[in-house]
DNA sequence: TGCTTGACAGAAG
DNA sequence: CCTTCTGCCAAGC
């Protein structure tokens, strides 16, 4: 079991930025997928944030279906509320509460 | 340097 | 269900 340092080296950060970047890239049409997932599958598992901050301050972030990233919970990203409409064009569907169902939606890369 | 802020997660009330 | 708190870390100030 490897052991993960608490921060990360500039280097680092760019694999990690990368890794992300290439992760959303691949979420398929009609699925969504985590933060917390993202940051483990990069190899952070406790920078779940990170990716959040990767996704909003990466220049070129919108040109990849960002929109397609939600919290484990199913929770679209506060204070943008058009992330909803872009996923039910896509077919995902929302419950009651106004989260994501996450248990026919959630995709997992290989 | 020290405190505050998040596109998070999990637990508590 | 919702809010709030704690743990988490990089960034901003």
């Amino acid at each position: 079991m490897r052991e993960y340092p608490s921060t990360m080296t500039p280097e680092e950060a760019r694999a990690f930025r990368d890794d992300v970047l290439n992760i959303v890239g691949q979420i398929p049409r009609g699925r969504v997928t985590t933060y917390g997932l993202i940051a483990t599958l990069a190899g952070w598992p406790s920078h779940a944030r990170m990716v959040g901050r990767t996704l909003r301050y990466t220049p070129g972030a919108e040109l990849l279906p960002c929109h397609r990233v939600v919290n484990k919970e199913g929770r679209t990203a506060p204070g943008w509320n058009w992330q909803r409409t872009l996923l039910e064009e896509e077919g995902v569907r929302f419950k009651e509460n106004g989260h994501v169902d996450m248990s026919s939606h959630l995709w997992e890369p290989d």
